[in-house]
DNA sequence: ACAGCAAATGGAAACGTTTCCAAACCACGA
DNA sequence: TCGTGGTTTGGAAACGTTTCCATTTGCTGT
């Protein structure tokens, strides 16, 4: 009961009978000492179960081998995963990751910035509302700590780890076109937080452009019309000449195939839909989404070891896009010819099969 | 260029002309100081940009304000909600979250508690292979560093935030017997390293016994035949007399039904299956699936909370589990009746209507 | 004008490390 | 016997805080 909380190495020192200085070379195994001595401290330090102090350790050497990571949620799996790779990679090298989240707030992620530079941590690693005009992440810049950006299309400033989101879009509405798609949707959430979602839709809109179909129908709703079917199912009711949907999400598109099936559409025939990010669950659906497939730990990775040669001091390369493949689903075909007075929901013969090959792009 | 990398407190005291011990008692708003040197100091931080080193405060307060969190993927949604929900609550009272994954391995358990333990987090929450005899969590009880599990069934010597596993697993296999099903199997994977999986199962089997149900099935298998539907319809083509599954986790299930897919079974009149978790996605899928719907984020917040009772120096209480509803899918209905030369997939009336009632249970 | 008291202040120690530096020690050849 | 040069060794400073404690300052009331 009289334990004393902390064995620090003084106390390993005493034990073994030499200041704290050789207990530190021998522990540390840096500079000499004679094989006897080194025996006494090991053994004392193993008696007593020393651990060094990381706390004493990161403010004499003013490293804390410790990185900050902030995302918007842990609930997004897209997140989490990203989070997941990032914190494998980092442990190899003996980095801890500090994570937090924002919940897609400007606000909280400057407070969460100011907090993780307060812990001195050695690098950052961020997903953020609004990274351009940051000024915590600024602050970050001016001590000089390492700074990789996850999922941000390229910005002045920050390496980034990302799928060129305009890109994939583009895919998008190539696959839109080719199948004989005309009047399509974007259906958004979080659309004034996102710039990922944003620019997926800048991607796909100008695509569509190029491809000669009209521009696309934006249509932003709620977490809570997100979650009900019903109200999503009356959202798209107030688009009845769309015959293609790009979700922002896969989350959102899965959604949307519940919606449609509510008001007795069949997807694809009566309505495609894509998604975006490839979670696994999509290829586990009666009838598995068609999306655009990301690889979040990849990309968790991929910053992690960037991260990795700014800590070591070294110039952070800008990072080129990592690839992404359209999977081919089940939800996409091509739309019914419709007559005016087209009974959406009437039977209807099989859809073109749908083309065989994924495209992978970089 | 000449930047100081690093602006102290000792940089802010002498800007603003005075010592470093008013200059800490000014910024803390502790202690006393007149309202001229008050608002120089003030001034001087915020001139300089200052802000505290939470290394250093550490050090001195020996608190870190840091909980460190283990758990085994932040790939699997559970865990990553459960860290979402901790995290919050968490930083509320202004502690960060150190997070880091086993992969489900106990000896990287182990590594990581140790090094938690060596950055001097002030409390721990963890999920892991072995709680019951890990040296390092050992070491933290020793260190009378606040401990709280999570997902774990109630251990002696910790609190544990946690929905009850046999309970939940026998309430699957009342609702079993109820639609006449006999023949069950219980889906594992990682069984091994799961006392989750494994109390499940002893409660579904006992369960069965006291229902008067033959002995259930354990069908063990590995993360790949998980994730190839057709290896995994051949483990089940192994046990046709089976009418009903339950998956120790909801992937499973929704694996278990696209294997049953790929044979023409129909679920759930040729194969009845419930999950565990209660995944959003689970319900979006056409088939809605029929599992144990549990609240990692809760269990998460309450974990968090308990462990902010330790971290305040109170006891921890021992936790009650939390409730968990069956939510009634559409994957669970009357087996289908056999006869010898019965073909499944056959086409078939459709199943009784299931209950309509969800349980509640705490 | 002065004792007495509260408010304000700053020096110094402590937290647990690492590392610089000087001192002590050793064996060896001259 | 004594330098010489290398190996071991430990004291002390530094990292950025907070807090104890002693000192100084400024008033109050008589």
């Amino acid at each position: 009961m009289a334990n004393k909380t902390r064995i620090t190495i003084k106390d390993v020192a005493r034990a073994a009978g030499c200041g704290v200085a050789t207990a530190s070379r021998v522990l540390n195994k840096s500079g000499s000492a004679s094989s006897e001595t080194r025996e006494r401290v090991e053994q004392a330090a193993r008696d007593l179960g020393f651990a060094f102090s990381a706390t004493g350790r990161a403010l004499q050497s003013r490293k804390s081998m410790t990185v900050g990571c902030l995302i918007p949620s842990l609930a997004n799996p897209v997140f989490a995963e990203a989070v997941q790779g990032a914190q494998e990679e980092l442990r190899k090298e003996g980095y801890q990751l500090l994570v937090a989240s924002s919940n897609y707030d400007g606000e909280t992620d400057n407070e969460i910035l100011t907090t993780l530079l307060a812990k001195d941590v050695d690098g950052l690693l961020v997903t953020m509302v609004d990274p351009q005009d940051s000024s915590a992440l600024n602050m970050a810049q001016g001590r000089n700590v390492p700074t990789c950006l996850m999922f941000h299309d390229p910005l002045p400033g920050w390496p980034s780890a990302h799928v060129s989101n305009a890109e994939a879009a583009a895919e998008v509405a190539r696959r839109f076109a080719r199948y004989g798609h005309r009047r399509t949707g974007f259906l958004a959430l979080r659309f004034a937080t996102s710039d990922r979602s944003r620019n997926r839709f800048d991607g796909f809109r100008a695509e569509c452009a190029a491809q000669n179909l009209p521009a696309p129908e934006l249509i932003e709703i709620t977490e809570t019309e997100a979650n009900t079917p019903s109200i999503l199912a009356q959202r798209l009711c107030e688009h009845p000449e769309l015959t293609a949907i790009f979700a922002s999400n896969d989350f959102l598109a899965i959604a949307v195939q519940k919606a449609a099936n509510l008001m007795g559409w069949h997807v694809p025939q009566d309505l495609s839909v894509v998604g975006f990010d490839g979670i696994e669950v999509g290829r586990l659906l009666d009838r598995p989404l068609a999306t655009i497939e990301t690889t979040p730990e990849a990309m968790g990775r991929q910053a992690a070891q960037t991260l990795l040669v700014g800590l070591q001091g070294g110039e952070m390369a800008e990072l080129t896009p990592l690839p992404f493949t359209f999977r081919v689903g089940a939800t996409l075909s091509t739309p019914r010819t419709k007559s005016p007075d087209d009974d959406r929901g009437a039977a209807q013969s099989p859809s073109v099969p749908p083309l065989t090959s994924n495209v992978k792009q970089g």
